[in-house]
Formats: C-alpha cells, sequence, structure tokens
DNA sequence: ACCTGAACACCGTTCAAGT
DNA sequence: ACCTGAACACCGTTCAAGT
C-alpha cells in the first residue's frame, strides 16, 4: 500500500527474554550511529539493520516501521531534556524570578549540548515527521512546569502565566534550535547561556512587571 | 554511487526557451503541492513529476536531484522572507527602539504566515537537508540588516550588535517555527506578535540600556 | 520467543531515443 | 533545445521458514 500511513510509536513487541532486550538496545545504538555519522536521510532499516548486527526483520518486530523506528529515538531524547526541565523548576520554586531564569535556561542548555551531536541530528527526524502529537505532549509537560514554577515567584507576578511559559519555552528551544543547528562553527555556549537568559528575564520583565 | 553526495543546488540549466520556462514553473507548483498535501516525506520525484504533468527525465534536466529541488523551493520561500526582513530595517533608521522592534517583529511573522501552509511544509525540508550554508548565507543578510538598524537607534547604545542582531533573528526565527510549526490549532497571530515583540524588546533593555 | 532473508512494490537516477 | 520512459540499484515492508 502507499506510505500514506500514520506514525505509530513505540516498540510493538515488549522484549521478554534478555536476548531481546540486547536486541533492541543494539538497534537504537545502530540508528543513533547511523544518524550521527550520516544524517536523517541516510537513516534506513538496512544500514541501521546491518549496524545493530540484526536482519531487517528483526527490526521490525521491535518497530512497526522506519518511522516508528525514528520517534522512538527522539522520544528518548526528548524525555532526558524535559525530565531535568521539569526537575529544575521544581526545585526552583519560590526562588526570585532571576535565579529561576538563569538554573532554567542553564538547565535547557546544558540537557541539550551533553550530546551535541545526537541533538543535532535529531533535530532533523523531529521535523520529518507529521503530526507529532509526540513532541506537543511532552513540551506540554515542560510549560506546565515551567509555570508552576513562575506563579511561586515572590517578587514578581506573572500575568497569563500559561501563554507566558509556552513562550518561554518556545524561546529556548527555538533559539537552540537555530543556534545549534548550525553545522559549522564550535557555538559559543558561554554567550549563549547568557543571551538566553537576558532573553526570557527580559520578556519577563518587559510584559509588566507586577511588584508584590 | 552512494547517496552520500553533496546537496547540488539550483536549476542545471537555464530556460532559454519559452516552453522550458513554463515546465520548471510547473515543476515548482507541482513540487509545492505534494509538499503541503502531503509533507516533505513524500515528496519524490515521481509525484512531482506526476503533478507537474513531465517526466522524470525533464525534472532531472533541470534539477541536480531531488535535494537540489527542495534547496530551489525552500531558497524560493527564504529569500522572500529575508528580503522583506532587509527592507523593513532599512526602513526603520532612526526610529526609536520600541518602533523598530514591533516593525520587524510584525514583518517577519507576517511574511511567515502569508502562507503558512507552505511555510509549515518548508521547515522540514530546511532540516532534511545537511549543511546547508545557503540558509546561512540567507540569515546572514537579515542579521546583517537588523545590526545595521540597531546602531542608529536614538534612544538606546546596543552593545556587540552583531551578536545581538544574531540572537535577535534566532529569537524570532525559532519561537515562530515552533509554534507554526504545530499542525494542530490555528495559531492566535495577534498573540503570537504581542509575545514576539516583547520577547525581543524586553531582551534588548535587559542587555543593560545604555541611554544615549 | 525470537531471528533470518528472499520477495515485491516503489523511489532516485541515468541515458538512449525521440520531437 | 527539450522531452520521454524503460532500466537498474536501492529502500521499506512482509512473511514463510528456521532455532
Amino acid at each position: 500500500m502507499s506510505l500514506q500511513n500514520e506514525v505509530p510509536a513505540k516498540p510493538r513487541k515488549i522484549p521478554v527474554q534478555s536476548r531481546s532486550e540486547a536486541t533492541v538496545e543494539a538497534i537504537f545504538e545502530g540508528a543513533i550511529q547511523v544518524l550521527v555519522e550520516s544524517g536523517p536521510r541516510y537513516l534506513t532499516t538496512t544500514r541501521v539493520a546491518e549496524r545493530a548486527g540484526v536482519s531487517v526483520g528483526t527490526l521490525y518486530q521491535y518497530f512497526a516501521n522506519i518511522d516508528g523506528l525514528m520517534v522512538a529515538i527522539l522520544e528518548r531524547h526528548l524525555r532526558k531534556v524535559i525530565d531535568r526541565v521539569v526537575a529544575i523548576c521544581a526545585k526552583q520554586h519560590g526562588q526570585p524570578l532571576s535565579a529561576m531564569t538563569q538554573a532554567l535556561t542553564d538547565e535547557f542548555i546544558d540537557a541539550k549540548t551533553e550530546r551535541l551531536d545526537v541533538t543535532r541530528a535529531l533535530y532533523a527526524v523531529a521535523y520529518d515527521l507529521k503530526g507529532l502529537e509526540l513532541i506537543e505532549q511532552l513540551s506540554e509537560r515542560s510549560v506546565d512546569a515551567i509555570r508552576d514554577m513562575l506563579t511561586t515567584a515572590p517578587d514578581v507576578a506573572v500575568d497569563a502565566p500559561d501563554q507566558v511559559a509556552a513562550v518561554i519555552h518556545a524561546a529556548m528551544a527555538g533559539v537552540v534550535q537555530i543556534v545549534l543547528g548550525k553545522a559549522g562553527k564550535p557555538t559559543d555556549l558561554h554567550a549563549l547561556r547568557y543571551h538566553i537568559r537576558h532573553l526570557v528575564l527580559g520578556y519577563l520583565t518587559s510584559l509588566g512587571p507586577s511588584a508584590r
């Protein structure tokens, strides 16, 4: 049939023997390698299977199709980043706005640059997948955490915290995506941290800093 | 040979007869249609050729390969947006910072949303192409225009205007990309304009507004 | 329970042949 | 000068057959 199918997520089969756990892990590893070395256009079932040391048939036992594999890889990465954002937000409850901002933006950049090559490779994967409610669901968790943090700031009352949190998330993710997306130069992380911090903090104060 | 080739740009042949001008136009049209209706994963030579009413061979007369076609489509779109940014920046020389900001951010969003479906379809195309010095070259024009505008602001002196202009460009492009990327809801453009304006203006003032 | 690999439809690209 | 479409290597996906 045509390619015009949905994008199914996750392993279609849950490993019950330890042998297959190793297989799934090998597939992930192989996929990441192909992705980083050759880019998303070369992430083919053949190549991944070869790298992983399994046959194509095996790959299809765990992933509904190549998009399913892409989604699984992307999800893994996003979960790691979002988990860190959620954690840091919880930890900053009650801190002054500037401290919140710095902690949040620094943590976000740290998480995204821990494996910079993988992050870069995955930007393309993310956009290749249409729909992508997965990403929206995950970033919703992040937006919620940011909003909940903002409402506990002792020095400022943020209006419409839902919208504001969404903008902050988009600003961080968007700028980092554009800046890290540049394959060439090595990226000045110190400067990036500084500017994103001011972007977010400036935005928050510019909205009308209702002193509390 | 392998797919591991460079991404060549532009038509390999310049149309000299009016017949072929029409052919190139038809190919572009067909490609945009496929892209918008089915997404970047379905942008195949077969489909584009069929839509355009030409044979695959003809397509290859004007584009070195499928990536070349993608680049050409993307470039067309980016040029339109960047041209508008460059023009508005020139027009705002000498205006106060807040007026500059509003003009710039509004114009950017206008340009990106004029053909929202096409814009969305092209985000994926952009990331599919590795390297992409094209995009960097084009956005450099935009960054330069923003910097040149900023240095003429009568009310504020911006430090390190090069870096700042790059951040502003990335912030606008990044946020718009993330927000418009969400396929679901219709996007509240009015709110988007408002928040991006404050994001950029807040950033600029937060950097330390050296009153002039 | 898990793995293999041949089989088939489809895509990218080329090129000899046409007008 | 421009266009066609069969040909070939390769990719996604399936499934009968193996352990």
